[in-house]
DNA sequence: CGAGGATCTGAGCAAAGGCTCATTTTCTTT
DNA sequence: AAAGAAAATGAGCCTTTGCTCAGATCCTCG
């Protein structure tokens, strides 16, 4: 065994073959998102993970590479589960008429933020500057998929489908993120509801071709 | 001198009194915003400040108990500045006719967002879950205005101008946040203004007592 | 059963960063 | 000019935290 230069000894990061080490990833994973939406980012360390996890250290270091790899996966994750709810939500919207077919984007979007806000939230924050690539991907799905859809009903017609669908859901997006950070029990408020229908109503009224 | 329990040997954060206190206490201020904005939080380190400022580390814990104090001043400065810009685009905007006060409106929320934009962002993301109590008065500040100036023109017949306001406020911040972080040159787009007149004018159409 | 791979352990290293304080330098004031 | 207050210095203490590694333990499979 040649004692040359070896950067990494070991080759971290190790996919798990065994079930147990299915499991103990899960574990790993789950700990860290609890710790990161009850706590914030800075409790979230690599050892306090591991003990709420209940393994050591080193096994957390032997699934993942360094502390970032571990939150892109809770980030992963994250996203996952939120398009997961959005897109169930949003299922045989397009047979709706328009009215109705609000009302279930309005809930479809609150739904998907209330998977989890405190990590949603704790996730902006401390994947910012770096990882947001993965929840900044999400979001730019999202409004694909609402400018399509905007798109597809002629009805609407829309002068500029994708850029109304980005003011939408970035306007959405930061008034629940911002309402839930301030006033968390207030987006079950109905008036919320209503008023945000008003906002995408009146949005998509005053942004067609004439007008 | 009786050797008891002293915890503070030193009182910290001292008002400067001559001049050149006051002049250091601006460079520490002026070197850690920058730092903030140019390279995010965690580089912000208290020596790398007193560094970038020109004094030691010591003159630093001078003037500030802590390092959360000196973000906190900086938090301070910025909103004033924000305040600032701000007041200044809404001057006579009472005078106004709905659309052009409007325009006014978009111009303004823009501007006041453009007085530091990586700033704006890193303060949001430092203070988080601690002291975002300063950004948050003034966000909550400039909810209530907005919610004053439409109660106040009786030809929108609004609903509930508060939520309205809140709707409005929260949405547009949200939008220019995550379009500043995103993608910071479409800021200047007159489309993006366009749209957002839009939505401004909708909204509030549609959330008219009767409607 | 037993070899060999997969998994797990945890003391502790090294780096980083917040912060202190004894001392020196500069300014003000009489 | 000289005392005393204000301001400034910076080596380094202390804590925290990411991460390593040498070895122990657990599983699977022939």
């Amino acid at each position: 065994m040649p004692a040359a230069a070896r950067k990494k000894p070991v080759k971290r990061r190790r996919s798990p073959i065994q079930s147990r080490g299915q499991a103990t990833v899960d574990a790993i994973v789950e700990a860290a998102a609890q710790i990161l939406a009850r706590k914030g980012p800075a409790a979230a360390t690599t050892n306090a993970v591991a003990a709420r996890a209940g393994v050591s250290i080193g096994t957390l270091y032997q699934y993942f590479a360094d502390r970032e790899a571990l939150l892109q996966e809770i980030g992963r994750r994250h996203v996952a589960e939120m398009q997961a709810v959005l897109a169930d939500a949003l299922t045989g919207i397009d047979g709706l008429a328009l009215p109705a077919a609000v009302d279930r984007l309005v809930a479809a979007i609150v739904a998907m933020h209330r998977v989890a806000p405190r990590l949603h939230q704790a996730l902006h924050q401390s994947l910012a500057r770096d990882h947001l690539d993965t929840i900044d991907a999400f979001e730019v799905a999202v409004e694909a998929m609402v400018s399509q859809a905007l798109a597809g009903r002629a009805e609407l017609d829309l002068a500029h489908p994708a850029l109304t669908a980005t003011v939408l859901v970035r306007g959405l997006g930061g008034l629940i993120r911002t309402t839930l950070r301030r006033e968390p029990e207030r987006l079950d408020d109905p008036a919320l509801a209503l008023a945000m229908r008003a906002m995408i109503l009146g949005t998509l009224g005053e942004s067609r071709r004439r007008a």
